[in-house]
DNA sequence: AGCCAGGCTGACG
DNA sequence: CGTCAGCATGGC
């Protein structure tokens, strides 16, 4: 990989293995949208529209200072390609691909995917972008961009200073006060980013203390934003992805799912980004 | 028109 | 420890 400045752009060359637009419409993300040939978003702050141009990654409108940013958010520095080969010689996990192939997992700002992880419980994504959307219409720093007004992420001081019934008009429901007593605690001073250097173990626990944070959601915090790729989130669609792949359609305990997960190893949290993958395209309805 | 969604809480055995 | 109703909202 190699690292180049234009005017206006960043562009990291020699990327394979990732397929922009899956990337950011797989559910792990929920504010990147179609522009142009490209992705529009903003992550810390910083507005910018992705593009591919054969094997490189253009990030437009990046600055310099923020090329590091940008390459530990795309996840742009993980040997992905090894990751695949290993699922695919996998004859419980090959028929994920194609549908999976090209899947980055990206790291994400931990308090929004706090927030976002909060919001998606017994939700589907389309309504949890929508929530997510309104809330930074609402109380994010607005910044002009490629003719758009984009909205940064809102900091936990402006969140938490919304009331709970602020937080339901935005459609957010019986979420609301889950959504303020997290905002608070961060703006409080609890720091995310202790728990990136923690055991999963112990960094799970510590999530599992916060109000609307089950096991679920503190995986997806630790998988999206704090690079425990062996964090494995269990929903509806993975429950019937497993059961369908690994138990050949039979009952199974949750221990035995995690059993049979934890042999996947230290990835295992990207792997099951494919199976999630797999199960959106392949696993409507009841299985 | 119901069923469902990147589930969790609190109550009860 | 495991089970389970109830939960706001809107997409499909």
């Amino acid at each position: 990989m190699d690292i180049r400045f234009e005017k206006n752009a960043v562009i990291f060359g020699g990327i394979d293995c990732f397929d922009l637009e899956k990337s950011c419409s797989c559910g792990q993300a929920f504010r990147w949208r179609p522009f142009g040939d490209g992705q529009l978003g903003i992550v810390r702050g910083e507005p910018v529209l992705i593009t591919r141009e054969g094997s490189s990654v253009v990030i437009n409108g990046a600055s310099p200072a923020s090329a590091a940013m940008w390459m530990h958010y795309l996840d742009l520095g993980r040997d992905y390609a090894s990751i695949e080969a290993k699922v695919a010689a996998d004859p419980r996990l090959s028929c994920c691909f194609p549908e999976a192939h090209g899947i980055r997992v990206f790291n994400q700002e931990p308090f929004e995917a706090l927030i976002s992880f909060i919001i998606s419980q017994n939700n589907n994504i389309k309504r949890i972008s929508g929530i997510i959307e309104r809330l930074c219409t609402k109380c994010g720093e607005p910044v002009a961009f490629m003719g758009e007004t984009l909205y940064a992420f809102p900091a936990p001081e402006r969140i938490a200073a919304l009331t709970e019934s602020e937080l339901t008009a935005l459609g957010s429901g019986y979420r609301a006060p889950f959504i303020r007593a997290a905002a608070e605690r961060i703006a409080g001073g609890y720091d995310l980013e202790k728990l990136r250097d923690m055991e999963l173990a112990e960094a799970r626990e510590e999530l599992l203390s916060f109000l609307g944070i089950g096991p679920k959601v503190a995986d997806c915090v630790l998988l999206f934003s704090l690079q425990h790729t062996d964090a494995f989130p269990v929903d509806v669609w993975i429950d019937r992805a497993v059961k369908a792949l690994f138990f050949e359609g039979n009952k199974f305990k949750k221990v035995e799912l995690y059993e049979a997960v934890s042999s996947l190893g230290e990835y295992s949290g990207i792997i099951q980004q494919y199976i999630f993958q797999y199960a959106r395209k392949n696993l409507g309805g009841k299985a």
